[in-house]
DNA sequence: CTCGGGTGTGAACGGCGTTCACATGAATTC
DNA sequence: GAATTCATGTGAACGCCGTTCACACCCGAG
């Protein structure tokens, strides 16, 4: 039969036979799916309606596609930092500068627990290739809130000495690990959220309250 | 031909026909593979001389072979814990309780830095299931060197008050946080491990030094 | 109108986890 | 010592997987 339906698809927005927004749909389905990392090539092309090979003309591989997934997962996080504060404007009194922190820590964990799935195909084992590869790509960074929210302490006097990226990496660790043990379902991590933000906040700034060991 | 070779395996510690330590076997080929998430049964099976059916004898599936893994991976870093420090006997004076700190923390960063895939089968996806429901595992658990750490600084006057449940979780936080940023290859925490070990011990000193926040 | 290239199809390949009927060797029973 | 039982390993099979390839199709450029 050459033709298939008598009239359909208005034209412009809707998709042709030729999908048109494979790619984008692949990604977004991925996204969606409660298990991302053990996802099957072959059931998400078919959740979209369109056979595996098809998802080859738009990515090389499995892996490919997760890490485009991954490369959104990290924009989506970038997009909540930047909700938790702007980091153009520095604070101006003591208060703002911790709360800043404890949001950051907030943006953080509830990202974590909100999509656990995306937050393990970032941090999991597939991670590490690309991590140490490209990390300040291009754009407003992910990396660049957390050492803001640090130098805000300093500048309001919380904190003596102006904080290094030292610094930065004991907090980011912190903040990691307590996402790690909450979202792997430590018992002992299985706390209220906001509680858990803000004692991870509090701490990690009495961790900088003292200046760097001795040598 | 009925026979198959005049003489050969000298009966008590060899193995015969039937494998004999295969359980043992699996486990143990499993643990040396560099990605032990990623391994393929049938060639687990195949490094150990055996069909991939023969494995079912001993496990219900492949990740309950994966679980068994896991498990083992908790032993070996309860083992490098009780290393650390004999937890039967506390501490005397102020540097040996810091000391205690520092050696646990190196412990538990050197184990994810020289097994990685047995850290990341522990602390991953897999993990969650079996760690929300057998934590205190009968035996000596590596659950509890980090509280007796803790209390050990409190014993010798280093923290003010008893460490507590959260002082511990965020201890294990900012440990575990360290391990995941420095074995996931994040640039900035790619340090040496014992001076990060000692850095990060430092710090959590410092983050119990001031009481908890105020409600 | 032709044609060429980007896009999706269907069949195929080898590898995977898992199952099942069967073989085999060792231990137990008479 | 022979018969029986039981745990353990085999080989073939199933369906699903990622990936490749020749082919069909639509769209836009010439």
């Amino acid at each position: 039969m050459p033709r298939q339906r008598p009239a359909r698809r208005p034209s412009p927005p809707a998709r042709a036979f030729h999908h048109g927004h494979l790619r984008q749909a692949l990604i977004e389905a991925a996204l969606a799916a409660p298990d991302i990392e053990g996802l099957s090539l072959r059931q998400l092309a078919a959740g979209v309606g369109v056979t595996a090979a098809a998802a080859y003309r738009h990515f090389g591989s499995r892996e490919d596609l997760l890490h485009e997934v991954a490369r959104v997962g990290f924009d989506r996080l970038a997009a909540r930092f930047a909700e938790a504060f702007d980091i153009t404007r520095p604070p101006v009194h003591a208060t703002e500068a911790q709360v800043r922190l404890r949001r950051l820590a907030q943006a953080y964990l509830q990202f974590a627990d909100e999509e656990p799935a995306l937050w393990r195909l970032m941090f999991g084992a597939l991670g590490a290739g690309y991590r140490a590869s490209a990390p300040p790509q291009g754009r407003r960074s992910s990396y660049d809130h957390l050492p803001a929210a640090l130098l805000g302490l300093h500048r309001v006097g919380l904190v003596a000495s102006p904080p290094d990226e030292r610094d930065a990496l004991f907090a980011w660790s912190a903040i990691h690990g307590a996402a790690a043990l909450h979202s792997g379902r430590v018992p002992a991590a299985l706390v209220p959220l906001p509680e858990l933000a803000r004692e991870v906040a509090v701490r990690v700034i009495h961790s900088l309250g003292a200046s760097r060991p001795a040598p």
